[in-house]
DNA sequence: TCAAGAAACGGAGGCACCTCCGATTATCTC
DNA sequence: GAGATAATCGGAGGTGCCTCCGTTTCTTGA
């Protein structure tokens, strides 16, 4: 990181998405994603534009033209992953107990933030570029913990007196934590602390 | 600013100034400062190390050495200016009237914020590092213009029920303003505008 | 003054970023 | 299907970052 200064970041005509993209190209595009984002998860920042064409088996130019900057790209891969994380949510709702889908729900909320650690620095440009982005998605990962919180709630498997906002910042406690080795086992520990504080109290518990 | 992902930024040991450089070390030390602090004014981080090596007539190795990391070197370019600024505090009250050097002071502030415009990114990173270095800079540059303020108003040319705060709060000001082209013309503005300000119903003004 | 050793120099080389444009498709029209 | 054409591909090339290490220069002390 280094050169370029303003990191400029033209927003990519947000309702412009009329234009279809040709079938090679979406493939690419796709392809690219996929490939980023486990580059990111593995080498964070430091993951190199052209590895991650050639792993896609396609020209450094073809990577430029899909995503002019590595914020565009990095844009695009982290929004994926708050989509997944959202539809996780949904998912787990359907084939689990309210109790099992929020805590599970919560683990990998946890993967999640893992990954982002090694992108923050590109996750910071961006933000100061175009905060509207992190307006969304932590809109979006708010709601699918509220879903999973009210069910549970109603279901008595978890405490009624319970606050989104304090579990919002349980969680956010986890991402604000010291990078150490152990931080991912630590945090997975900090949130069986807090289901179990959750459901301690709560309808079933007393059954 | 691009691939290295955390940008280390290794203390240089502050006690460990004991060793003297050879002369032609910090012959070229110095070059290079003095070439860095035009070059980040110039074209702020988007100033080349090799091109900043070349004009000192130095080789790339050299700059490195000197400086492990761009940061580095923006740092003690910024450490300078600092110095400067706040040793031209000293000078402009002894050769001039109280009130005419604090704004002539406040003047270069300006000249010296729109410096730093250039390198604000590399300045965010070292402050992220280490932001110490910004505790004892700002200190210095409030104690300056305490200086010249407290000296204007025992000579009773400017009012008396001023507060520091004030007048540092009205110069971040400038520092927060938008980056438009007449910044720096509007800015100048300001602070004339905040001198008659300050004289206005002064002792002086009255007599 | 001079020689030896320590310190500093400097640039080649390897890698990454990003641009540019001729070659290569996919899609459309008939 | 076949040709036209517009969109897409891909990689060479120029620049910058940074490291490594053989060469040069300074300093020391005899």
């Amino acid at each position: 990181m280094r050169r370029k200064e303003p990191p400029e970041f033209k927003e990519v005509a947000p309702a412009a998405q009329a234009k279809r993209l040709r079938a090679d190209a979406s493939r690419n595009r796709e392809k690219l994603i996929a490939i980023a984002a486990i580059a990111f998860a593995e080498r964070g920042g430091a993951a190199s534009l052209e590895d991650i064409a050639r792993q896609a088996k396609v020209g450094i130019g073809t990577l430029y033209r899909h995503f002019p900057t590595r914020e565009h790209l990095v844009e695009v891969v982290y929004r994926r992953e708050v989509e997944a994380l959202c539809d996780a949510a949904e998912e787990l709702a359907q084939n689990n107990a309210p109790d099992v889908a929020l805590s599970e729900w919560m683990q990998r909320f946890v993967d999640y933030i893992a990954a982002k650690r090694g992108m923050a620095h590109s996750l910071r440009i961006l933000f100061d570029a175009n905060s509207e982005v992190f307006a969304n998605t932590s809109g979006m990962v708010t709601t699918a913990l509220q879903r999973l919180v009210d069910a549970a709630v109603a279901d008595g498997s978890i405490r009624s007196d319970v606050d989104i906002s304090d579990i919002s910042q349980a969680l956010s406690g986890i991402y604000s934590a010291p990078d150490t080795p152990d931080w991912r086992d630590r945090s997975r520990r900090l949130v069986s602390l807090l289901m179990d504080g959750l459901r301690w109290g709560s309808a079933k518990s007393k059954m």
